[in-house]
DNA sequence: CCTAATTCAACCTG
DNA sequence: CCAGGTTGAATTAG
C-alpha cells in the first residue's frame, strides 16, 4: 500500500524558515492579547501536498509546549453539544455521533449540519489566539470554527467533503490538530464506488499535535476526506477547523 | 426525485 | 488465525 505523504519538502513561506522558537503563549484571563508587530509573518516550514485536483499545505504551527498549552485551554473553555443536540437522522435512523461538536464564530453567524442549524457561540479568548495565529501563517481570515473532539481512537468520522452551500468556496479551510496525532485519508470522488472508472490512490497524512492542515480550492471539491478509527490510539484530539462562513442576504 | 452520516459486514493484510 | 484496516452496501423520510 501507499506510504503516508512525505512531511517536509518544499516551503511556502518566502522568508529563510528556520525554526525561531515562537513565543510562549500567556493566556490570562482578562489581558486582551495584544500581538506586537514583530510577531506579525511567523515563519513556518510547509510541505505542499498535491495530487490531481488535491491542493494542501502543512506546517507545525505551534511548538509542543504551546500545543499543550492551548489543548489544555481549549479543554476548560469549549461547550460542546450534549449527545442530545448532536443526534444525527439519517435514512430515518438517529445516531450518536462519533465525536463531539461546538461551534463558534462571529455574532449572528449560522452552520447547517446535516439539516440542524446552529448559531455560533462567542469566540474563546484561546480560539480567538489560534485563530489570529492561523491569520498571521497564512494571511486568510477566518469568521467561524468548527470543534471536534475526538475522545480517543474510537471516535472518528466518515467521508464527507466540505461542501457546505454557506462556504466562502474560494477559501481555504484550516485545520488545527491538537492532541493525540491521528490519521486523515483524502479518496478523490472519481477513485470511489465499485466500479469507479479511475484508480486513484488515496492520500494518507498523520496530522501531528499543534499541526495546521490548509486544504485549498478545490480540494474539497473532489476529494473526500475521513478520520478514521484507530483502535490504538486512547488519548484525546481537538480538532479545529476554521472557515469563512457566506453572509447571509437578509432579504 | 434527490439527498443525507453512520454502521456493519465482508474482504484484505500482516 | 486473529486483530485491525479498508471498502462498499444498506439504511428512510422530507
Amino acid at each position: 500500500m501507499e506510504k503516508f505523504a512525505v512531511h517536509g519538502g518544499m516551503k511556502r513561506s518566502s522568508t529563510e524558515d528556520a525554526r525561531s522558537p515562537r513565543k510562549k503563549i500567556k493566556l490570562e484571563s482578562d489581558e486582551r492579547m495584544e500581538e506586537e508587530e514583530e510577531e506579525f509573518s511567523h515563519p513556518v516550514p510547509w510541505s505542499k501536498i498535491e495530487a490531481e485536483g488535491l491542493d494542501c499545505d502543512y506546517a507545525q504551527l505551534f511548538s509542543k509546549e504551546e500545543a499543550d498549552h492551548l489543548f489544555k485551554q481549549l479543554e476548560e473553555e469549549v461547550a460542546y453539544s450534549t449527545e442530545e443536540e448532536a443526534k444525527v437522522q439519517v435514512f430515518g435512523k438517529v445516531y450518536n455521533i462519533p465525536r463531539k461538536q461546538a461551534t463558534y464564530g462571529d455574532e449572528g453567524l449560522t452552520y447547517t449540519y446535516s439539516g440542524v442549524k446552529r448559531s455560533a457561540c462567542p469566540w474563546t479568548p484561546t480560539l480567538e489566539y489560534i485563530r489570529d495565529a492561523v491569520t498571521k501563517t497564512t494571511g486568510q481570515t477566518f469568521n467561524f470554527v468548527l470543534v471536534n473532539r475526538y475522545k480517543d481512537g474510537r471516535d472518528h468520522i466518515g467521508e464527507h467533503r466540505d461542501d457546505e452551500k454557506e462556504l466562502d468556496p474560494l477559501c481555504p479551510i484550516a485545520s488545527v490538530s491538537l492532541g493525540a496525532a491521528r490519521d486523515f485519508i483524502f479518496r478523490h470522488r472519481d477513485a470511489r464506488g465499485k466500479q469507479s472508472r479511475r484508480q486513484i490512490e488515496p492520500v494518507k497524512l498523520e496530522l501531528a499535535h499543534g499541526s495546521l492542515l490548509l486544504m485549498n480550492s478545490p480540494t474539497n471539491t473532489f476529494w473526500y476526506h475521513s478520520l478514521p478509527a484507530r483502535k490504538k490510539v486512547s488519548q484525546p484530539r481537538i480538532n479545529l477547523t476554521f472557515r469563512r462562513i457566506l453572509l447571509d442576504r437578509k432579504k
